[in-house]
DNA sequence: CGTCACATTTACGTTAACGTAAGGTTCTAC
DNA sequence: GTAGAACCTTACGTTAACGTAAATGTGACG
């Protein structure tokens, strides 16, 4: 089951539709570090968090780097205290691109809503030739 | 000025914050078509209109194949009604996709706030060592 | 007339984010 | 014990979206 505790590669990837491939990728650049059970990799409930925010991320448009270094938000080691207030100005500036990207979207929705409804009316007038 | 009737490639560039090398790329890609005058390309309404809606496209994480099918719809040219047809599923596909975005984001955003509060606070304990 | 800024085309280079193929291990099933 | 499924590593290939370099053209200015 896909709510097991632990999951292989494969469960994994079609719990949250992505490739073999990708998981070992975003572990190769250190955004996932599931354990190993001898050479197999095993992934817990944090790996598989960490994927939702690389996914979601993806489809915010943010590159794996920008990604990476957001994750680390959501992991309690704080480390030092220099580390955490850095972390903390980046997420800071990421929330508002968001918050500005969120604003953009609005207007863009809009906006092609308005093209949909000239086009569908300009569809009719069309079609009772 | 920014708001002549007709701009030149470099005007276009600091005005949008691109590179001239992006505008030739776009143009190749059937994006924009900007005139002539002799060799030299002109941009005009259409084309800054156009041009803005790749932006906004490309900061949603749009493909600039995704924008270029959606451009058509801010075209009056409907050509036949078969086509315009298809370009409005299109339209409502990709209008779907960006309200689901922007649900997404809304929780995305107020996660990522909760993080910062959790983070700051820390921080604050951290400090008064 | 020369030269300078700005434009053009052509073409090879680069980065991110994987895809894909090759070859090898490990576990279970028969 | 061997066949198959699922996993692994290594490494080269691919696509999108430009960057960058080279060679050339063109208009205004002193």
């Amino acid at each position: 089951m896909s709510n097991a505790e632990i999951m292989t590669i494969s469960e994994m990837c079609s719990a949250y539709d992505v490739t073999p491939r990708a998981l070992r990728f975003y572990e190769d650049k250190e955004l996932i570090a599931p354990e190993r059970r001898g050479t197999q990799r095993l992934y817990r409930h944090r790996e598989r968090a960490r994927l939702q925010l690389i996914l979601r991320g993806k489809r915010f448009g943010f590159s794996l780097e920008d990604i990476r270094q957001l994750l680390d938000m959501y992991d309690r080691e704080g480390s030092n205290v220099a580390q955490l207030a850095r972390t903390l100005t980046l997420a800071q500036d990421r929330l508002a691109q968001m918050q500005a990207q969120r604003a953009e979207l609005d207007i863009a929705i809009t906006e092609l809503q308005t093209e949909i409804d000239l086009g569908s009316a300009r569809l009719q007038t069309l079609e009772e030739k």
